[in-house]
DNA sequence: GACGCGTGGGAGAGCGCTCTCCCGCTATGC
DNA sequence: GCATAGCGGGAGAGCGCTCTCCCACGCGTC
C-alpha cells in the first residue's frame, strides 16, 4: 500500500479512500491512484482489514446432524444430498454479488460444535446459516447463547430465540390433499418424513386435517426417513395392508421416486390406478416416470432470503428475531 | 488476550506460546494460563493472527464452469450435483481435523473468475481446490499464472503447470469392456459423456480399445452430457439404430438410470435381455432398479488427497506440480 | 480584510496477535 | 570455583490496514 502511495504521490489515507470509496477524493487524484494500483498489482490484505474493521466477509454455511457422536470421516451424503445443494446455490446467488462467501462446515459430533462456535466466535466468520437435519441438534441453542448472528432453515423443534426461515408445510400438505381428492381418490395414504421433525409432522398434519375436511377421517400413514430406500419399503408396507390405495402423498420427492418404482413392481400404473405427489420439486420430481406432481419448496428462494436476513443480523446486531415463512405451490405434472 | 495474561500473572508472549504449543512452558504456568483463557472466555483473533502468520486457515473449494458469461442467479445445479458433493464431503472430511475449512466458490463468469483471484491474492484463503466442469474453462490457467497454490480434480484440457488428481478412466472403461464380454455379451454400445471433456474421451477410449482387443473393432456410440435427461435420450437413439443391443456401458450412473428407465419402456429386461454398466458408484447406482454395476469412481479419496497435496502445497511452494491417479475397480450388482 | 466554513488531503495511533531478541536462572563440566 | 550451555520467561517491534484528528486552502460573508 505504501508503494502505491509513493507511486500516486499521495499518502495511504488517501489509497484507502480510494479503494473504500468513501469520502470525497478529487476525480485526478482517483485516476491517478487507480493507475498505481494496477501498476503495482497491489491487493489489499484482507486480515488486515478485518482486524481493525471486525468483519470479515465470510459467513459460516452449516450442515448440522445429529446430536451425538456417531463419527463420520466423509460427510459425503449430506453435501451430496441436492437438498442442502440448493441452500448452498441460493446463498452463494445472493452473497456473491455482494463479496461475501460462505464457508462449508460440517457438524455432527459435539467436538465439531465447539469447533464452529470457536471458529465464530475467533471472527473467522461474520455469523452463519444452519441447516439441521436432526431434531435433537444442539448447535442452534449454542449459537442462541453465545448470542452470534445466526439463521436456520426451517424452524427449530424447541423455541429458541433465533431468526429462521420456513415454508407452510401444513398448506403444502393441504394442496397435496385437495388436488388428489379433486382428481377423484378416495382410498388414500400417506408417507410421511421422519416423524421427530417438524416439518415432517406438518406436512402430515396439513395432509390428514385436510383429508379431514374432505370426509376422510383416517389416513393411513408409513413414515419414512427421505431416502429413496425407506419411500421403497414404506409403499411395500402400504401396498401390503392396503391394497386398495388410489393415491398416496409422499413427503418428498426421493421417497416419492422409490414409491413409483414399487408401484411399478406390483402392477399399479401411475397415475391411473394410483396417483402420486411428492413434495419439495427437486431434481428428483422431474427424473421421475412419469414425472411428479409435487409441492414446490422454494428452496433456493428460502436461502437467498436466510441470507438477506443474516447479514442484517450482521449489520444490526440489535435486530429482533424474525421469522419469515413461504407459502409453496403445487406443481402438476404427470403422477396426480 | 492482555487480560488472561493478567489474569495468569505472565506475559502476552507466554499465553501465545501455551495457545500455540510452541517452545517449553512451564506445566503449572500453562495450566494457570488454561484457567484464565477459560474464566475469561477468550477466543484468539484469527484476523489478527492471520495479518502475521500469513495464513489464513482457509482454502477455496470452487466449482468452475463455462468460460464465457451465462449468467446464472442460483448456481444450484452445480452444488446440487451429487458429484460436487462428494468431492465437498471428501475435502471437508481431510481437512476438518486439521482446522482447515473450504470457502465455497462458483465461476461461471469472467468476473467471478477475477473476483476469485482477487480472494486469493489478498489472502482470504491460503489455497484452491477446482473442480472444472467444462473443457474450456480458464480458471485453472489463471491460477497457474498468478502462481497460486491450487489442485485440480481431473486432468486439464490442455497442458497447465498445475497440479491434479484423477482416476484412471481408460481402466475403467477396460473394466467395463471385459465384464461385460465375460458375462457373454456380443452386440455391445456405449454411452459417452461429453467428447470435450478429457475424462469421456478417456472413459470411451479405454472401453473401445479393450473392445477392439476381444474382436469389436466397431461400438455404436451415443454421445450425453451426464444429465438423467441425456442418458434417456442417448438410449433411445441407441435402440432406434441399433435394436439388437445386449450390452451397454454408460459413462456415469445417472444416465445409466436414464437408459435404465428406457430400456424398460422398451419391453427390455436387465439384465436379462441387455445388460448395463454405470460409472462413479454413486448413490444413483444404489437408487436404480435392478442395482447398477458400476466402475467405482473413489472420489472421497480424490478429495482427501486433493486436501493433502493442497497443504502440502502451500507448506511448500516450490513443491514441484505433481499428479496422483486412483485406480478404479468394478462393482458388481445386479444390472450387469 | 478578517472571519467562518466546507472540502480534500496527511499524520499517526491503534486493531490483536506472533516472534525475535534478550535476560536471568539453574544444571553441568573442568 | 568459575565459565558455559540450556531453559523458561518478558519486552517490544512489527504485520497492513482503517479511521480519527488535524491542517491547508479556497470561497463567501459581513
Amino acid at each position: 500500500m505504501e508503494d502505491v502511495a509513493r507511486a500516486a504521490g499521495v499518502s495511504r489515507a488517501t489509497v484507502s479512500r480510494v479503494i473504500n470509496g468513501i469520502r470525497n477524493v478529487d476525480p485526478a487524484i482517483q485516476e491517478r491512484v487507480r493507475q498505481a494500483i494496477a501498476l503495482t498489482g497491489y491487493a489489499p490484505n484482507q486480515a488486515a482489514r478485518s482486524l481493525v474493521t471486525r468483519r470479515t466477509g465470510v459467513i459460516a454455511l452449516i450442515a448440522s446432524g445429529a446430536g451425538s457422536g456417531e463419527e463420520n470421516p466423509f460427510p459425503g451424503q449430506i453435501f451430496a444430498d441436492p437438498f442442502f445443494g440448493r441452500v448452498a446455490g441460493g446463498v452463494v446467488g445472493h452473497l456473491r454479488p455482494l463479496g461475501v462467501h460462505p464457508v462449508l462446515m460440517f457438524a455432527d459430533t459435539l467436538e465439531s460444535r465447539d469447533q464452529i462456535i470457536s471458529f465464530l466466535r475467533q471472527g473467522n466468520a461474520d455469523g452463519a446459516i444452519l441447516i439441521s437435519i436432526s431434531a435433537g441438534d444442539t448447535l442452534p441453542k449454542l449459537l442462541a447463547d453465545a448470542s452470534l448472528p445466526a439463521v436456520l432453515f426451517a424452524r427449530p423443534v424447541r423455541p429458541i430465540p433465533i431468526s429462521y426461515v420456513d415454508v407452510a408445510h401444513r398448506t403444502g400438505g393441504k394442496l397435496a390433499a385437495d388436488h388428489l381428492v379433486a382428481r377423484g381418490c378416495r382410498r388414500l395414504a400417506t408417507i410421511s418424513g421422519p416423524l421427530d421433525l417438524p416439518a415432517s409432522q406438518d406436512r402430515l398434519a396439513g395432509f390428514q386435517e385436510a383429508m379431514a375436511v374432505h370426509g376422510h377421517p383416517y389416513i393411513p400413514c408409513a413414515e419414512g426417513n427421505f431416502t429413496f430406500a425407506s419411500g421403497e419399503a414404506a409403499m411395500e408396507r402400504l401396498l401390503a395392508e392396503h391394497p386398495g390405495i388410489d393415491g398416496v402423498f409422499v413427503a418428498n420427492d426421493v421417497m416419492a421416486q422409490g414409491a413409483l418404482g414399487v408401484l411399478g413392481h406390483h402392477g399399479r400404473r401411475v397415475p391411473g390406478d394410483v396417483a402420486v405427489v411428492g413434495f419439495d420439486d427437486s431434481s428428483a420430481a422431474l427424473a421421475c416416470r412419469p414425472p411428479l406432481t409435487t409441492v414446490r419448496h422454494p428452496i433456493e428462494d428460502m436461502a437467498a432470503e436466510m441470507a438477506r436476513l443474516l447479514l442484517a443480523h450482521i449489520e444490526q446486531p440489535d435486530l429482533p428475531v424474525t421469522s419469515r415463512i413461504f407459502e409453496p405451490i403445487l406443481v402438476v405434472r404427470e403422477s396426480a
